[in-house]
DNA sequence: GGTTGAATTGGAAACGTTTCCATACTGCGG
DNA sequence: CCGCAGTATGGAAACGTTTCCAATTCAACC
């Protein structure tokens, strides 16, 4: 009958087994060191009573929360949604909570947000930078003493030893994409990709370069255009890319809104894809697997990335041996229709 | 030169200041009856040992933790990510962190987590149950004092009065698809929806069949064709669909997966878009407005719903009367180059 | 100068746990 | 029968805040 529920407090259930409160934590956590009698009757009391451990109390006193944080730009973003997906499933298994937040790869706001979660004291943090140079908010968060992974970053590192971290390895990435282009008949090729601020785009600038170099050909057709992440950016970048006199016959293209923008731009100039223009998307995402013609594209798996994460965190938690330190993920290029010899002119 | 930072505690800063740590704590937080002397050596101490509150201390002695949960079945969603990136942007505004959980529409796992939500005392949350019926699990939080809003689900809700919830006017929104096709000359159209246990689905069906109702027209053409949300099986479900003697020469499709599926084995059958067969997507996603041709699409702003939604929450919080309790927001048809009039055989 | 009421302050009690410590109890070998 | 080692137990301290309460100061007014 009892309606009012779960103000029941562990003083009320030692009252109820007729034990001491120090029994009842022993009984329900511990399990060291009770009696059999005392272990049933606090077991039959809790039930009873609903309750339920009040974990603010229990931080307090443990100095641990249960909880991690996720730091990514934006979550809708498709690049990070499937990361944070699959971290925070890894984690839940273990019985930890996610919280994320949204840093619009504004300093200041990773900032702030990092001594949000340090004064809240979060138990670990999983974060992607909005850039590299950022590092003092990560430091900060570490004379915390709390546990940092970083997500697909070069972040400086601390001191002696660099930064747990999962990379993917986009150089490798670009490189075999180019390679492939190049090997297709294609000299003058665009890369879009944002900034080169942050580890992916360096890297993947790093591999396409590295491709035009082993081939030998003149890298003057090495086009590579430095991006907003945006839809019509990206679609004016591509527009006047493509109306150059001696214009691109293949682009790679990052993500959804820059590949779409691209797409958009071809279109918009009567290119027929892949007739005229051989195009690679960099991110397999839903618009790449499902255009007509479905595009080549550049895949690694988001989930691999957040489970790994996920995984490198748990190990720093439970301070079980170092471990490795870093995961690097590979990148593969899954072939569809995109992209063909470049036209005869 | 204090390489040791943030052991500093409000007694720390009490000793400092040569004041007492009551007095401290009024002068950091409320400035209420708290001298200028008093307020400026407070100031001075806190800032030179750099303290920083602990949460989950204060949270202990105020009952509240600055922190709300959200849970919906899957983030990676496009069609959640944003309303979950949106609720977020506004919540953090006032302070307020987010802790997000997938429950891949699990009953079982829903409560599970609305448990550990109550445990950690989160002020209050935001949910996208998995069912309509699962309400049990929200009525236990509920009672735990919590407020709670919901996303775009029907909740019988509680005794006298229905739960805050957000709500899309999905409904109409199909109805105008459905009468806009209608309007075309199309006589069979199917809908491919996930099922009829939520709302949105609910919502639809009955659009679509109100289109059909005004219309005065063969209602056996109104095909329902209720899906599990994967590429794949919808994929399958399209290809039977148009293989039908008398196929639909319209299908209205959900979100990006459903959609996919259904363009797919458009395509695999030699169908062109919209030639043979018009397509209208549910949802605007990237792909809707990047496919060639264009996807005509239903609209709604995600990230309207998810500020709304943070807004109800935090009206809730505030305790500042009661407000409105439900919003519904509208629906927009986006004309693109997918609906053409079906083709004369 | 004394009285009064408000403004400020210090001290201590909460908040609900976990964990330390001292005590009581148990069984066992001498 | 007496230590004695180990195990169970209760009581209390601690975690770092906020907030209550009583005490003190202060200014102003008679």
């Amino acid at each position: 009958m009892a309606e009012i529920v779960s103000k029941a407090t562990i003083r009320d259930v030692a009252r109820a087994a007729g034990v001491s409160v120090g029994s009842v934590s022993r009984a329900l956590n511990g399990g060291k060191n009770v009696s059999a009698r005392v272990a049933r009757d606090v077991a039959a009391a809790a039930e009873k009573l609903r309750y339920q451990p009040d974990f603010q109390a229990r931080s307090l006193r443990t100095r641990t929360t249960g909880m991690v944080g996720c730091l990514v730009s934006d979550v809708a973003n498709p690049l990070y949604a499937s990361i944070v997906q699959a971290a925070e499933a890894r984690l839940r298994e273990t019985g930890l909570l996610m919280v994320v937040a949204n840093t619009a790869n504004d300093p200041a706001r990773e900032r702030a947000m990092v001594a949000a979660f340090r004064s809240r004291r979060l138990d670990g943090m999983l974060v992607a930078p909005g850039s590299d140079e950022n590092d003092r908010a990560w430091r900060d968060l570490a004379t915390g003493g709390a546990p940092v992974v970083i997500l697909d970053r070069d972040v400086p590192g601390e001191g002696d030893r660099p930064w747990p971290a999962v990379l993917v390895d986009h150089r490798e990435g670009a490189r075999t994409a180019t390679r492939y282009l190049i090997g297709l008949g294609h000299r003058r090729i665009a890369l879009l990709t944002p900034g080169a601020r942050m580890r992916p785009g360096r890297e993947r600038i790093a591999g396409f370069k590295a491709a035009f170099a082993e081939a030998d050909i003149d890298p003057e057709g090495a086009l590579i255009c430095l991006q907003e992440s945006s839809m019509d950016f990206a679609q004016g970048d591509a527009l006047e890319l493509l109306r150059r006199d001696r214009r691109p016959t293949a682009i790679i293209a990052l993500g959804t809104r820059i590949l779409a923008g691209a797409l958009r731009a071809a279109r918009d100039l009567g290119h027929s894809v892949p007739r005229d223009l051989s195009v690679i998307a960099v991110g397999d995402t839903d618009l790449a697997a499902v255009h007509s013609p479905a595009i080549t594209a550049l895949r690694w798996s988001l989930e691999d990335v957040g489970r790994a994460a996920a995984e490198l965190l748990l190990q720093r938690l439970r301070g079980t041996g170092e471990g490795q330190s870093r995961a690097l993920l590979p990148v593969d290029l899954v072939l569809r229709e995109s992209c063909v010899p470049p036209p005869t002119t």
